[in-house]
DNA sequence: TAAAAAATATACCGATTGGTATATTTTTTA
DNA sequence: TAAAAAATATACCAATCGGTATATTTTTTA
């Protein structure tokens, strides 16, 4: 069972997440997440050491919640190949997705902690070299199982696709239109079938 | 002849357009603009309204530089499919060139307005626009000239161009690593190669 | 259920925020 | 070069900032 405090800080980082995903860093106030939250600097600096370190167990936990869906939505089939596809079928859902948790946190916080904040840059880089060693990992498996061309370089597809993927989710948000995130995924689908299928 | 105070505006923006585009609006505060122009309020509040009014300038300011560099670039070239080789060589010079800007002024600002300033995305929204449109332009001008294939759609092309583009931005800065940046201009110069030319 | 401990609220701190009214200086006009 | 105008500096404003010491309340322990 979980005691109070674990109970407060769950609440306080669900809530507090989305506001500093959305707004920045310093755009943040501590009133702006007392009167979101209805709890006091006491009880948010009780759990919390202060401001950063509140971002940064904001920014865990909604990569966290991300990281399971995604996971969850690849492994519904066991084929690398169909692994990938199914990459690109998550994030043709991402745009309304992400927008429950105030953004993309890797797109919104890798921007706004770059030459801000180098604790909390570092920590977006952790992620996105987890994720890129994941797709990665998919590929070699893909190529061990005679289902991905040798050709292939595994890491730096891995990049490539990452760096199509959050160059879709930056445009898809400033220009508010879904065009660019669709258009990317029948790119990378298209890259599946004709680059890497052996 | 300028005027002192068309001198000062410009020393001004100069000097506050790359603060603003590193740290953001709602980090940069108005006495780190004083102490980096060495002006007093007094002076900044005389050339311009308010703080959004001169992050608004600022950008401007930036965008124009940037597009004029870009443009002389391209135009070195007469040929429209040349003209499109030109961009992805122009790109990989984009992060050290852009650095003295302080950042990519469309991604940095794009995503620190988005949810914070509707009249600043509004801008980085135009200049995405006018971008994208004369990319579309140059591709029209290559069917025209048979030389690039009449079952490209334009407007499509030059859209998945520039979210691959942005993408590879953003990879670059938050890894601080340009294998993104030159990894993305390979793969745009593979794709007028093999999918462009007619 | 009473005492101890943990969690939260209250009240306050000095520093900084964007912005302005006015005084001073510099530049331009005549 | 003197007067008018423009540009800049100074001094100040109320509001808000992140953070903390302490009082109060709630929860847990015994």
């Amino acid at each position: 069972m979980l005691t109070k405090s674990e109970h407060t800080t769950h609440f306080i980082l669900e809530t507090v997440a989305p506001i500093f995903n959305k707004h920045g860093y310093a755009a943040t106030s501590m009133s702006d997440l007392t009167s979101a939250t209805g709890l006091t600097k006491g009880a948010i600096y009780g759990n919390f050491k202060n401001k950063e370190d509140l971002a940064i167990a904001a920014f865990k936990h909604t990569i966290k919640k991300l990281m399971e869906l995604i996971s969850d939505h690849i492994n519904k089939s066991d084929s690398p190949i169909e692994k990938l596809y199914r990459i690109a079928d998550f994030y043709r859902g991402y745009y309304p997705l992400s927008k429950t948790y105030g953004g993309c946190p890797v797109l919104n916080i890798g921007v706004d902690a770059n030459n801000q904040n180098s604790e909390l840059l570092e920590k977006v880089r952790v992620v996105i070299e987890r994720i890129q060693d994941q797709v990665a990992t998919i590929i070699e498996d893909g190529i061990e199982a005679g289902e991905i061309s040798t050709e292939i370089n595994a890491m730096q597809y891995a990049k490539r696709l990452d760096s199509m993927i959050q160059g879709a989710i930056f445009m898809t948000y400033t220009m508010d239109d879904e065009f660019y995130m669709h258009d990317a995924m029948n790119q990378i689908e298209d890259m599946i079938t004709n680059e890497l299928k052996a």
